[in-house]
DNA sequence: ACTGCTATTGCAACATTGTCGCAATAATAT
DNA sequence: ATATTATTGCGACAATGTTGCAATAGCAGT
């Protein structure tokens, strides 16, 4: 499966990058007008696939997505966690990356990790 | 808010305690007929408010539910990884905790970290 | 046992999310 | 220019979790 390159996808890639949080889709809706929702997803569904971009899932079960720094490296990995306020919703990539150790026989594929609270800007108010 | 002892409550807290895993509202409604979604959502809800069951979202979105074994002990946290099977579906709690260290001016409030692949049993096919 | 208060339940409705099938369109290679 | 097929838009769908409201039933006090 080979892939295009179309307006709509570069779109999408743009909105990604100009973002420094992870972002759901309806905040992608927001910033592009007429834009099918099914092909948005289907859009982040394949920068995932690439290896271009993460999926985070949150605590209120939205997706949201968010281009790995580290993704120049082949077979890079994304064990690091992730934050979402409680005040303003953004969710933000953390540096660390979490050492995982499995029981016998397991195999990991992924790794989900979100925290929850109140980030710095809103923790103040 | 006083909490009564109903029927409905101890089913459910049946259910979970008799499960091994971290089971969701279908897997409740599975096993108890008759009662309403929403009341199963509700007495669900009321357990993690009362600190005796955490909630774990998974990649599909869906909330699933576990008791906590160590939930004698006042201002527990939940601070362990979960694992879900790919095959199987079953979500499972992991003993070891993780070591969070948050930026500046952060708080925390739950942490949610789901390890998702192939478990012990499903591997081996 | 009776009564009053209110937590809990069931029902119906709802918003939202993410996915899928299908036909139409457009990107790429020849 | 043409053929191939990845991509898009549309519509529909299932599923999840929540809420408002009226009816029910725990519990405490008498």
């Amino acid at each position: 499966m080979k892939r295009r390159n179309t307006p709509t996808k570069e779109k999408v890639l743009t909105i990604l990058k100009s973002q420094d949080y992870a972002i759901s889709h309806e905040t992608i809706a927001d910033n592009i007008i007429d834009i099918n929702r099914a092909t948005i997803y289907r859009i982040l569904n394949r920068f995932c696939e690439d290896g271009l971009a993460h999926k985070i899932v949150a605590e209120n079960g939205k997706q949201y997505f968010a281009l790995c720094k580290t993704c120049e490296v082949k077979d890079h990995h994304h064990n690091h966690l992730h934050f979402q306020c409680n005040n303003c919703e953004k969710v933000e990539c953390f540096k660390s990356e979490i050492n995982i150790s499995l029981p016998e026989g397991y195999s990991v594929g992924n790794f989900n990790g979100l925290l929850s609270g109140f980030c710095g800007n809103c923790a103040a108010d």
